[in-house]
DNA sequence: TATTGATGCGTACATTGTTCACATGATCCG
DNA sequence: CGGATCATGTGAACAATGTACGCATCAATA
């Protein structure tokens, strides 16, 4: 195994305190929720991996559900900026509104269990008001984008719908992909994005 | 140690062999499936609720994810049943076209830990083939009315890009709508699957 | 009637999430 | 400088889970 990252070391020099458990326990867990899968990613797993007894978890985490929602918190932050970054400085053109749709994708990719864990049901996201608020932007990012990119022709609730619209393809093509319903290789998946997430959309039917 | 209670009612005629235990594991657990939360079901409480040892259960499913697996397949041949239904022995219009999408949300909707389960990692697609006999019919309806709404002007590509465009779209909205991330009431969700799924896609971005 | 194969049971084991009393040590107060 | 304090980590324990094994029961058949 290769050497962890410098945030574990501190653990060395002073054997029973940690330094940054809280973080360490979060970069450990995202790192095993992809090796593991979703379902299978066990706290005690977490803790051994940082080399912490179990029970040290619950010092910083009230449950396993909690360190579930920190890491989905972690993962609405990271997809929420690479959501962003194709329209952040620019106009918006239909270009780049589709591009912000293959960026989508393009995290559930490479990141299925994380992604997975973000949409499942282990998180409560109407309970925690940290997770709601690192979920906020997402519908946001794609509500002022088609604003931008509609101009005020659009009506707010015609705005909220196209949104909607653009969300729901991006997010059942995420899923569809990640569950290996779709039978393409991984060198097609851009292609695939492309073919659905489409600037033209010259096929909506 | 305490009398038995009386749990085992229903196979008090013959009490120790259950009679088509196979089913009724099946049952009980699409029953407790929806009541539990798809991660939260557990194989000894379906084994319970049949009145049946958590060992019984092996001489009919090798293992947890093969009766889950037994779910899901149920799960499909519902799901696949009231989505071809608009139109079965019709001319496939856009308004048809689009109630199957309906259909397809609002199954999802009806039975969200169902349909979690069916597209969770937790049932491995690509290894059985009882599951992956049960999925085809999914994608095969939307392509069949896909091609039966476009004719022979669309290529066989450009129909399987149509089709994995609706499907992504309903699949999505159908995610969204059970994670709680969209927030309507109950009595909104026609108006909401109305909305994006559009036959006349007056506002497709 | 005896045998046999299918089906259910009891017990056991490793693993999991979680709790609790206790150990450790960094930090602050006298 | 030395002790008190409080955040942080440990170990043992508990109930629950998925699963394996040998035995019990029963229906069908020879």
């Amino acid at each position: 195994m290769l050497k962890q990252s410098p945030v574990f070391e501190r653990k060395a020099a002073s054997s029973y305190h940690h330094g940054n458990l809280q973080e360490a326990l979060l970069n450990a867990g995202l790192e095993l929720l992809e090796r593991r899968g979703c379902a299978e990613l066990a706290l005690r797993e977490v803790a051994r991996e940082v080399g912490v007894s179990p029970a040290a978890v619950y010092r910083h985490y009230v449950s396993k559900e909690a360190l579930l929602t920190a890491m989905a918190i972690e993962g609405f932050k990271r997809l929420t900026a690479v959501q962003i970054e194709p329209v952040s400085n620019a106009v918006v053109t239909p270009v780049r509104f589709a591009e912000m749709g293959r960026a989508y994708v393009r995290f559930a990719v490479r990141n299925p269990a994380l992604f997975r864990l973000m949409f499942s049901d282990q998180i409560d996201s109407s309970r925690d008001a940290a997770l709601m608020f690192a979920i906020e932007p997402l519908t946001g990012n794609i509500e002022d984008a088609v604003a931008r990119l509609a101009g005020p022709r659009f009506s707010s609730a015609m705005r909220r719908k196209a949104a909607l619209r653009a969300w729901s393809l991006v997010h059942g093509l995420s899923m569809l992909m990640i569950d290996g319903q779709l039978r393409i290789a991984h060198s097609e998946v851009d292609r695939m994005i492309e073919a659905v997430v489409d600037p033209n959309h010259a096929l909506a039917i």
